[in-house]
DNA sequence: TTCGACATAATTGTTGACAATCCTGGCAAC
DNA sequence: GTTGCCAGGATTGTCAACAATTATGTCGAA
């Protein structure tokens, strides 16, 4: 029964350090185009390099570094461009989980929200960013987990992480975060009264300062030399 | 570029292995349950244990295999709600690229898209299994791509690829591949008339055939002793 | 000074052996 | 006849050393 066994399964090790690396990213420890040196990590976290590696792979996969053969990883930084291409998707799929919500909610789902609301409100007051990072994703989890369709859930978390290299600027941000906690309010209370047409346009502009921090943020001190952006010259 | 490439590059190896066990559990010849054990793999396709374990890996994170801590991997059997799940998805994410192309089409696309059609064509009259799945997906990567936005796109992919291993019964069908062909020709035609609600229907009618053999068949065939179905005893 | 070849260092990629784990089958006890 | 237990074998997971590749820095020549 406990599938969780006492001593780090493998696999479980290898999940945990790349979730350690997803969050000194998204928590900005780890800025974009920092380089992610096998050895120095496998040290850090006393991990073994081949678990660091696999780590790795997997934060290709997902999207959150790039990895150049014989050279290494790198956090990937995204371009604007795709920022607003994920985002415009990100809105389609979690508007079509919103639509799908049983209405008025249970109060199974609406327990469980508050609850997590309410740590994510302690965390936001405390300045915790960590804990406000991981309550955020559960809020996201619980919520849209209640459309009834795991696939459509997990495709929405997969678009989240692709981006939480972007929240990097917002997620320690404490305007930011307050902005998130009063929106999870609503939304909650929303989803308590039954109405849907808020419920889903709660979550369309949830989006948005997230994605325009972020495109603003980058274009300012992300631009590379030889862009459209004219830099500085030393 | 050559593909049985001598000195091959590691992470294209690696890629290399995920396309081909893809292949194979798409034209049934590894089936689903089946166990996939690393160094059977590994001598068969020539290369280190090593290698094949991170494509296994990746067929994990793709959701063809399943692989369970110290017993190794096998590959996926989909329930049907869960079928039916990943396939509402794909209308909706379809539906909305296919919204999104511009209309009516540009010469470049319709040329290629008639280019791989043809060569569907061919497949498909041949009966070569193979070359039709390679032409089908290239079709839709295509079509799909024409949307001008690569997340969107990639993730299109990424859903059809989940339901790869459903496809192993409509991938040898030569009816269903013809009813894919005439199906694509049609859209073609949508595409180059600029009729974006031919067009649209035409995709979303496109998605129910291997949806419901899939769902036919595995009810059918790969019941599990226990479930209402009786099957017969050796 | 600037450029290029060359040696050197830093880092990733590869390999085979070893350890841990899980399944299988037989055998004994009830 | 069923249950429980203990080998034995098959398979995955771990590891450290080694090879290959790329970046860095130095030196000499134009």
């Amino acid at each position: 029964m406990s599938m969780t066994a006492l001593k780090a399964q493998t696999t479980e090790r290898v999940r945990s350090v790349a979730a350690m690396l997803e969050e000194e990213i998204v928590l900005g420890w780890l800025l974009p185009r920092e380089r992610l040196v096998e050895e120095e990590l496998a040290e850090r976290l006393a991990v073994k390099r081949h678990v660091v590696r696999e780590a790795l792979a997997d934060l290709e996969r997902v999207g959150l570094v790039e990895r150049i053969p014989n050279r290494g990883a790198v956090v990937k930084l995204l371009d604007p461009v795709e920022v607003r291409q994920i985002y415009s998707v990100r809105e389609a799929l979690e508007t079509l989980a919103a639509e799908q919500i049983p209405l008025p909610a249970s109060a199974t789902v609406l327990d469980a929200l508050r609850e997590v609301q309410q740590r994510h409100a302690v965390a936001v007051d405390s300045a915790d960013a960590r804990a406000a990072f991981r309550a955020n994703m559960q809020f996201h989890e619980t919520l849209f987990g209640a459309c009834g369709n795991p696939p459509l859930v997990e495709l929405i978390q997969g678009l989240a992480q692709k981006v939480h290299g972007a929240r990097s600027i917002t997620a320690a941000s404490p305007e930011h975060l307050r902005l998130a906690r009063d929106e999870h309010a609503a939304m909650v209370e929303a989803l308590a009264a039954g109405d849907r047409d808020r419920l889903v346009a709660l979550c369309r502009q949830h989006l948005g300062p997230s994605r325009d921090a972020y495109i603003a943020a980058i274009e300012a001190r992300f631009a590379r030399p030889g862009a459209v952006m004219t830099e500085r010259q030393p």
